[in-house]
DNA sequence: GTGAAAGCGCTAACAA
DNA sequence: TTGTTAGCGCTTTCAC
């Protein structure tokens, strides 16, 4: 007598862990094929007759019949999961920043609408990738969305790596050599900066600061790109005593702020490369006694939730974070289903948002 | 000729994906059955020679063999996945609230260590469990750990749900009943509370305001019932007018405070439910033109990182949240193991921090 | 329109 | 110490 024809109700004797029904349990119940049990419930790929279709969602019902994922899985090959790696320098603060909050958020609504589920697995750069590649071995993920922050020799061997396993895979943040064909979602960092650092100009400041972020980041050098490249158009000088800071904790504006107020001709007005640290700066500022935006004018990057809760609300640059996680869903599941158009780069307009603060 | 007797090679041609070693491959290199390969994975049940213990593992190494995940996981009945199940009104703030993030944190850190793995699942206090008891009934999760937000039928209906499908759990945030045998961790939100109260009254303030938190949430009224005992304890009034607020959004508390300045007899101090409140509170006040602490004292509540990069930073109650996260990983990962010893409550004491702000 | 049966890749009980 | 084999729960081809 196999495990299966021990009956449902006798293997639920208090004490042992019920045994679940299985689609065998059903077809018995149903009095059909397991084959219908399965056509049933994927609507194929062969029609059923109305009235078998009636009793075998009725056993379903009766016998509270949940299909298995991981027997499914192995079946069609299939898990109904993708991953998310967060390759930061910092792995963990993939929960803490409100950046990639942000895009989880997008993230996780897509993916839900479409019952596909998250994993999520930080990495730091550099790090030994076998525990990772372990994971993407097992063929527990049907795809991929990679959160890269830079572009050095150990970003290359990550994507090396995923892009042996086979794992369609869509990148964020940064781009991707199209030999990997991986398909990215990112945003106009250089456009953003530029804009700021131009709106600055155009409010008649001529001595504008930049708080750099920490430069291992391709994102605080595309900002700081922009940031220049505005001074340059614009026909204003571009100081190097003025581009301070250059790490994304806030509490390094500090030492920044300190030097930049020693300067003999200090800034009128400061660009920073998160909102994080522009918040520094104007409560900085305003211990100091200095009024913002009269004394200094400030506008920082990213938008996130605080931005509107200082006051003044903070000027600053909006990414559209929750949509790069939307997009980037949609994309990864387009290259799951092989539509090979998902496999696109895209990079989505930022925007300036005037408030308070500049 | 069934398909595990194709060459490997063969099946690699261009344009497929290539097919992946199975352990039925690695067998056949090393020239031993496929029991073998896995008493050499799993380093059991049974023992290996020395000699051909170090075939099978050449042949790994040069087959390139990784597991599969599926097939394991439907032999043992195992995932190496739990889940978070983050119960909230707000839902999709699991990764923008500072609090989750620094739990998730914890959580992650810990299970990586065991290889474990986590899958989030956002969940709306009182939506329809469905697609939710799907999932958790498709076997893809060996545990769970949930965080509950406050203690109506909605949440018993939530936790009947988790419990009939048998997976261990771990509750956060909220007790549990023991009936369900599920094991917590919890913070003392009430003594926290009542210390940042007492303190602000040892300062020797007497009107003192509480910023609550949306009463819907357990938390904020733990929150409000240590700072009622504390006034109660030291024999000051409890003046219904002093406690407002009752929002989670720092931008209710633009009202609150007007309310509070209207009053004849105005606050000298504020104890706010969480550091999101407490900072809109700062902010407020000092574009008032009142200054921190002289004018006007303030506690917050999480100490968040936030609380550090306002100047004067905030006075706090801080909550070991990350702790939460690694406790509630290694009780889940404890329950799974069948250790009983798991399912026990645990309350973890919080502190106050005193800062700038009070 | 439905049933029988093979097989996804793995583990473990049984045999040798 | 190792080989053989059944079976985890599901889908899908093949036969009827």
């Amino acid at each position: 007598v196999t495990r299966n024809e021990i009956d449902l109700n006798e293997a639920e004797a208090p004490g042992r862990r019920a045994r679940r029904a299985t689609h065998r349990d059903v077809a018995r119940q149903a009095g059909v094929s397991p084959a219908v049990v399965s056509y049933v419930i994927n609507g194929g790929p062969r029609t059923t007759a109305p009235a078998t279709r009636e009793r075998v969602l009725r056993a379903i019902k009766e016998l509270d019949y949940h299909p298995n994922m991981m027997a499914r899985g192995l079946r069609v090959q299939r898990t109904q999961t993708v991953g998310f790696i967060d390759c930061d320098f910092a792995p963990l603060d993939v929960y803490v920043s409100p950046y990639s909050a942000a895009i989880l958020t997008g993230l996780t609504a897509e993916l839900s609408l479409r019952e596909y589920h998250l994993l999520i697995s930080p990495v730091q750069v550099g790090q030994d990738l076998r525990q990772l590649e372990r994971m993407l071995r097992s063929g527990r993920l049907d795809g991929l969305v990679v959160r890269l922050v830079e572009d050095s020799s150990a970003t290359v061997e990550l994507l090396t790596m995923i892009s042996t396993t086979g794992i369609p895979c869509i990148c964020i943040e940064r781009p991707v050599e199209p030999r990997f064909g991986f398909g990215s979602v990112l945003v106009d960092d250089d456009a953003g900066a530029f804009a700021a650092t131009s709106y600055l100009v155009e409010r008649g400041h001529r001595r504008i600061a930049h708080l750099a972020g920490d430069s291992r980041y391709a994102s605080a050098a595309s900002r700081e790109a922009g940031y220049r490249r505005a001074l340059e158009v614009h026909g204003l000088p571009c100081d190097e005593a003025l581009v301070a800071c250059r790490s994304w904790t806030p509490l390094a504006v500090d030492a920044a702020l300190s030097s930049l107020d020693a300067l003999a001709d200090p800034p009128t007005a400061i660009f920073a490369a998160s909102d994080s640290l522009a918040f520094r700066a104007v409560e900085l500022a305003r211990a100091a006694g200095r009024r913002i935006p009269d004394d200094l004018a400030v506008v920082g990057f990213d938008d996130i939730p605080l931005a509107q809760e200082m006051v003044p609300p903070l000027t600053t640059v909006q990414i559209p974070l929750r949509e790069v996680g939307h997009l980037a869903a949609r994309r990864v599941l387009g290259l799951i289903d092989q539509d090979q158009e998902a496999a696109a780069s895209e990079v989505l307009p930022v925007k300036l948002v005037r408030r308070g603060t500049a």
